[in-house]
DNA sequence: GTCTATACGACGATAGAC
DNA sequence: GTCTATCGTCGTATAGAC
């Protein structure tokens, strides 16, 4: 792996466990077995570096939520396919955290890629509801963009409880929960 | 207001604009109008300071939030006003937040009451819905606990999507279709 | 491309005068 | 109680040699 690859991934690594602003250059090189010159050398610093990393993970995480997407089965099949995913739970998203980095948020090529994601992510799960809607899998009275909110809502919010209970309990509880919720919605298990 | 109020106050507001790692003592200082001097006077240093600051967070949370579960109603009732409640949704959950924070998190004293507070919040919920549940307000497939952390997820994911989109109605959007979800539960409307 | 040297302010705290 | 001085380290680079 060539230096400025060694850079992105530290930068990608320690920007998920620490964030934007606990995040060092000097941490980076660190972790890279870089120099100060060589990082500069490929960097114009550290925004630019974080740049690079951030746009890496937020296209890895459209890449990987969109195998569940776009598998076979029915729509409630695939989003909870997604739901149940195996997730490094503790550690939380590397894209939703970033949304606390206040300097991350002031920042507008920063800011993109997070912002782009987590929309992607909402587009992409209304789009199977309303689907699911259309075909009777799901209830007429169900709000595709609405419960697209809520399931990526959960989500980013059981990563939040999961790691204040340092446990992934709440997640699953809260993943659980909304599985339940949503086969309320679908017509067949009416009682 | 006395000096080491006003240092308890300035901490909490920087906690929750810039996170703990991302709050300085001189910026706390500045906020708060004091010294040096006068900061190390009355707290032993930044974690002493940030653990008064945070534990008056978690209690007002925990009152503000018993204010809608006290209130006279359906279970469904106070857990929809507690949901509509008006909210800085674009500053984040104050608590909540703090879990993004490693050092928060490394350190047991700091991170308690964060825990207290997530976890009081979904058993406080899940009283309420299996209260509902008994009183025959819910279908008796809702499942309590796992519902309760759903709400709150929903929630703390919520802010997450709102800041990302800089804009309340991703936050709006999920309550809606949590609430959505939960009439669906109500066994007066089903059809 | 990578290294070392240098810079300068910020961080987090201590010491001691008033 | 509050102030100023001082301290050692870190953060975020730039400069220039190799």
């Amino acid at each position: 792996m060539s230096t400025a690859e060694r850079l992105i991934e530290s930068t990608r690594e320690l920007l998920w466990e620490r964030g934007y602003t606990g995040t060092s250059p000097k941490a980076i090189q660190q972790r890279a077995g870089a120099g100060q010159g060589s990082m500069y050398h490929h960097f114009a610093g550290k925004p630019d570096l974080a740049l690079a990393a951030i746009r890496r993970t937020a296209e890895e995480m459209r890449v990987r939520a969109e195998e569940q997407f776009s598998a076979p089965g029915t729509a409630v099949d695939r989003i909870t396919a997604y739901l149940l995913r195996e997730r490094d739970v503790l550690k939380g998203c590397p894209i939703g955290r970033l949304t606390q980095d206040p300097d991350v948020m002031a920042d507008p090529a920063l800011r993109a890629p997070v912002d782009e994601t987590l929309a992607w992510l909402r587009g992409r799960l209304a789009d199977l509801l309303a689907e699911g809607r259309e075909r009777g899998e799901l209830g007429a009275a169900l709000d595709p963009q609405a419960t697209a909110a809520t399931v990526v809502a959960v989500l980013q919010g059981g990563y939040v409880l999961a790691r204040a209970a340092d446990s992934v309990q709440p997640f699953d509880q809260a993943v659980t929960g909304v599985l339940g919720l949503l086969a309320a919605h679908v017509p067949t298990t009416h009682e």
